[in-house]
DNA sequence: GCCAACGTTGGC
DNA sequence: GCCAACGTTGGC
């Protein structure tokens, strides 16, 4: 199983939004490397860190899970919204997705700061600066060691 | 194919 | 609100 860090911002969508709903959709994704790791790499059951970005203070938050494989987000192909992409079609989509469902809250976020602070974690792609990408692979020592620093 | 301009992300 | 980082766009 790999493991993933997910980015987004609780004022669009929080973990308290996923735990409601249990399933969600990763709409809206438009960078290729991001992609990339929703389409080809990430499986059923792989685990993801979800972060949440533009927060005060941002940080880890909750953990989810890879609810199936990836499937061409709908929202290219909506001419009326905000992620309509002219040239995607249904015959070749060029943007893809996969679900999240809700796996649990940490008792506490573990901060940015917290992150940085830890030895071990400040080699997390989040930690670097002028990281901008939504989704970034986590190693499985990482993703452990961010658990446990949370106390779950 | 180069690269300057522009837009977005996201911490601070 | 500022601005560093960096991906994308488009003229040439």
């Amino acid at each position: 199983m790999r493991h993933w860090l997910i980015k987004s911002e609780p004022d669009v969508f929080s973990i308290d939004d996923l735990e409601r709903v249990g399933r969600e959709p990763w709409t809206g994704v438009r960078n290729y490397q991001a992609r990339n790791f929703m389409w080809r790499e990430m499986k059923p059951g792989d685990q993801a860190l979800f972060y949440h970005s533009n927060a005060k203070p941002p940080g880890i938050v909750g953990v989810a899970q890879v609810a199936g494989a990836a499937y061409p987000d709908p929202t290219q192909f909506d001419a009326a919204g905000e992620y309509f992409d002219p040239a995607a079609t249904p015959a070749k989509p060029r943007w893809w997705l996969v679900d999240f469902e809700f796996v649990g809250k940490l008792p506490a976020m573990l901060t940015l700061d917290a992150l940085k602070a830890d030895p071990q974690l400040a080699e997390m792609t989040v930690c670097q600066r002028g990281t901008r990408l939504s989704i970034t692979p986590v190693a499985s020592a990482h993703f452990k060691r961010a658990c446990r620093l949370a106390g779950w």
